[in-house]
DNA sequence: ACTTTAATATGTAATGATTTCAATATAACA
DNA sequence: TGTTATATTGAAATCATTACATATTAAAGT
């Protein structure tokens, strides 16, 4: 059974994959990191990328984001935040604030929440500026 | 030029698929429509779905959600409300509470927010009792 | 009712992300 | 240093969704 707590062998290619999510606030797919750790390990495989990012998933190492329609994202943050995704171009921003997201007992019909998050859409910086082109 | 107010053929197929869709708070996946559908029309095919679904998309009178990490779930109701999804069996329901989801300035980095969607994560009473098996 | 026509339905094939699988390689630890 | 469980790889499979070409039809006007 997968707990937190158990150990992972480490390979140059995790390393890697974790070297390049440590603190990268970019929200990357499977493919970014794949293209990213191939320039320093052409022969990485997307499996590897793939298995890796089950691994850290398991151990809560790594959220897995669907915020994006088009793909899973990646955010090596699992501290309780929040995303701003642009729907034109799909850059992810954070959100840190402390919503108040209290559900009450009629309106959670028997579940038993365990996690929230607040997606908000809109336009970023740049896609605000050009929003008849493209 | 798509727009709200234009007005969209109708067809048996397209009738029979917004009937099913009408109240609907099951959130379906675009297979669950076909598969509804198919029992009184047969030859409908996938693709009729998925146009049709685009077609009411584009005028909002469906919500695409993204909140099962395995396909895109299909909702009725566009009046802003948030959702709860039982991480194991996937069944979603509404939440129809008007949270507090104002994002200051300077944490909306320049964004335009539009749009914005709590999703809450947890076992649903059914799969609560069972969480040790399957 | 009949024509016209743009919009829709269908089946099949293509796409793209993700998963599975079998064979090979290697980190960890005795 | 040898053993072994675990990881890596590349190729193939899967699954949801989209694209496309052809046939059909709802809608609007005659």
């Amino acid at each position: 059974m997968e707990s937190k707590a158990k150990k992972m062998k480490m390979t140059p290619q995790r390393a890697a994959i974790i070297k390049y999510l440590e603190g990268n606030t970019s929200h990357p797919s499977a493919e970014d990191i794949f293209e990213s750790v191939r320039k320093k390990y052409p022969m990485i495989s997307f499996t590897t990328v793939y298995n890796t990012l089950q691994t850290l998933k398991d151990r809560d190492r790594v959220w897995e984001l669907n915020i994006d329609d088009e793909r899973k994202r990646y955010d090596p943050n699992v501290k309780l935040h929040h995303h701003l995704i642009c729907t034109r171009c799909k850059n992810i921003v954070d959100i840190f604030m402390d919503f108040q997201l209290d559900v009450p007992e009629e309106e959670a019909q028997g579940y038993m929440i365990s996690g929230r998050h607040v997606e908000f859409y809109g336009l970023c910086p740049k896609c605000g500026k050009t929003k008849n082109r493209g």
